[in-house]
DNA sequence: GTGCCTACTTTCCTTTGGAGAGTATGGGAT
DNA sequence: ATCCCATACTCTCCAAAGGAAAGTAGGCAC
């Protein structure tokens, strides 16, 4: 099981604490509920409208989806392409980086899947200890 | 560049809505900005103290450190050792599932690094757009 | 005219999160 | 004996984030 350090040491030893500041920052950005769920629906069906996107991530509210696709847009996650007709049409489509991004969290999808039953025991256990 | 399907195609075709809302809601649960944060800080440093942790997760507060360690250990990601010494200590260490999240983690870690740049050339370009 | 369509905004209200002070405990210093 | 300290919280108060629902724009069918 490799740790990151295994993976890339140099990388990893030689960062500068500004660096580390931007990563962390970057990071919280990145590692955000609707964000994933966001560039899971766009990795698993492609260029979807607004309205098929609030269909495909259940319980994301308007609001909150303007706001995540607009702050995946300004990082060059995803393209957001106006069709100046009525009424609105926008496509929304993940960039190359939204899909790098998609991709380095498939392990964390692989692991939830994975580990649901392990998750849900702890949960049952612990709330039966107290 | 693989992507969900490719590496695991039964199992994920495979998934009734139920499961998947599991998933989801693990998802939301695990895709935080601290959980991620302390368990990067639990890899890197190993075993640590509550006051450790706070230094180590620059910006979090102690509210958020206790409620986020509580529902780490309710999810089994982390054990909490008590000993009944005065002043009190409380030590923090990784399970073996909270180890597997975050080498699970490790591909998003390794990403932040790789595209910090291109992250920040796209905000400043879309910043200027406006 | 009325209503409809879509992608948002806006408003209002609830929930979450941060800052800082307070708490409990016993041991050591004075 | 009294004071102070260390540690891991816990509480209170206030600001910020987030959800629900209604409103907006503007061309088109009726």
């Amino acid at each position: 099981m490799p740790s990151v350090e295994k993976i890339a040491p140099a990388a990893y030893e030689a960062l500068d604490p500004r660096v580390e500041t931007l990563v962390n920052e970057l990071i919280g950005r990145v590692a955000d509920k609707w964000t994933m769920l966001l560039l899971e629906a766009l990795e698993e069906h492609g260029t979807c409208r607004f309205t098929r996107l609030s269909q495909l991530v259940p319980g994301i509210s308007q609001k909150m989806l303007t706001q995540t696709l607009r702050a995946m847009e300004r990082d060059g996650l995803v393209d957001r392409k106006v069709h100046p007709v009525v009424p609105p049409k926008v496509e929304y489509s993940l960039t190359g980086l939204g899909q790098s991004l998609g991709e380095a969290f498939c392990g964390v999808w692989l692991w939830a899947e994975a580990n649901l039953d392990r998750v849900e025991a702890s949960r049952t256990a612990f709330d039966t200890r107290e």
